[in-house]
DNA sequence: CGAAAGATTGAGGTGGCTCAAACGGCGTGG
DNA sequence: CCACGCCGTTTGAGCCACCTCAATCTTTCG
């Protein structure tokens, strides 16, 4: 009756409450390993002096949930470390992971007072906290981060439109070849090298949340495109994409 | 093969060229009808008039595409009147149809030097034109503005995450749910009384492109829903929500 | 009024889902 | 060191929601 869905197993064994370990206290922005990614990269040396002090360094463990789905929006965060995915779900269960974030992402640009989606630690995450209050303050004082947060939030919004055209138009082959694309892109820029290597921490549950599909859906798929040459699976979550044209053009479009 | 598809008759009968008509010059932005809108809504008197004098406005016909995906990302647009598509597309001519736009919507926030998404007008349509350049300036100038574009950015946002759930876990009776639930809510804001009114401009075919479903899905859920009592069909573009509490009871996927 | 575009309805096909079983890696404890 | 259990992955068989193709009906507009 639902045409997907992770009613069953996704729904059971979802991690616990909201807990959040090693809380490390504020640190020196300016030697920052993050120094050159994301909303930080926007602001001068007296400027991070001052993001130092608003900021809580923290590190989530892997599977557990630091910002609940329509929980109060108290804070923003920024991913030093490690991999998250961001979801919505139904009553019933039913997930969307609506993208992955690593290290210089900035999360919690919420609209309303309460966070519109959830997020969860993929691996061992670190991130830096900031209250709103004193962020917003921080944005007041500095319009170069606005203008950067502008930025980052018109290149989700490209993204978010490729995604959708993802999950209303393509096939599910289709669906596969442009998440090992992405990877390919994340990994390597657009220099994409024959045999290329990746290798992810999500599982295949998480990819098939991405990509509206279920597990089953996904693993076939993999074989298939491992049937025609196209990659090979490796232990663990690796891949190797022998031809990052030809995937390119899956998904794209352009070829069955 | 393709699971969702408008390859014939979308691809085909498909509007002409970017055609822009009726340019009727720049105006005062001070008693613009949507002065209280969007953008606008952001400014104080003086500073519309340097808005004035950088806004071109023009008229867009029925059907005629005024953004053309891919191309060259030289303008802003502010949507003044009618409502338009945005979408974006597969080489085969699957669309999705990425949101719907109206009076007092920016467009045009565009990363690269190019658009990642087509335009399209419903009906008639009009609008401000800004030069990239120009808009540029007026934002360094005015910090209001910005704020403005950074809030309106992340309300689209949270807009995606919500079509990517609805593409990628809803079932067609869902989504058909939450779109007419949507335009009760443009409609009527929060208040929506029993046996609400709703008449909108687009086609059955830009629901479906909307909604990652094909004309003959939509329709038949349509139906029913009218046949279950939900709604009435009326002539036109019409429809009739005899329980907007049960509606939304679908679109939210808490009720078959 | 007539043509063209849009909407509805029907009949049949299929891509991806559901249910189920088997397989593999990995940590734990005997 | 191996047995065991857990979890994630793969593979198979069957089914169903939605798609495809096609015909008819309705609306729009010149």
């Amino acid at each position: 009756m639902m045409p997907s869905s992770l009613t069953a197993e996704n729904t059971a064994g979802r991690p616990r409450r909201l807990v959040i370990a090693g809380m490390e206290g504020c640190t020196n922005c300016a030697i920052c390993e993050v120094r050159a990614h994301g909303v930080c990269s926007a602001l001068r040396d007296d400027e991070l002096e001052r993001l130092a002090r608003a900021a809580v360094r923290m590190t989530v463990p892997p599977g557990h949930i630091f910002i609940e789905e329509g929980s109060r929006a108290t804070d923003f965060f920024n991913v030093t470390g490690g991999t998250v995915k961001l979801f919505k779900s139904l009553p019933d269960g039913r997930r969307q992971i609506t993208g992955f974030v690593s290290v210089g992402h900035f999360l919690g640009l919420a609209v309303s007072d309460r966070y519109a989606f959830g997020a969860e630690a993929i691996d061992q995450v670190k991130l830096c906290r900031f209250s709103r209050p004193k962020l917003e303050g921080m944005i007041e004082e500095f319009p170069r981060m606005e203008r950067r947060l502008l930025a980052e939030a018109a290149n989700e919004l490209v993204t978010a439109q490729d995604q959708m055209l993802l999950l209303g138009r393509k096939t599910a082959r289709e669906r596969v070849a442009s998440f090992l694309y992405g990877q390919l892109e994340n990994h390597y820029g657009d220099a994409i090298p024959p045999n290329a290597q990746i290798s992810f921490p999500m599982t295949r549950a998480d990819i098939a949340d991405f990509l509206g599909l279920t597990v089953e859906t996904v693993s076939r798929t993999l074989s298939g495109l491992r049937k025609d040459g196209l990659v090979t699976l490796n232990a663990g979550h690796g891949i190797t994409v022998i031809s990052p044209v030809r995937l390119e053009a899956i998904a794209r479009g352009g070829e069955s």
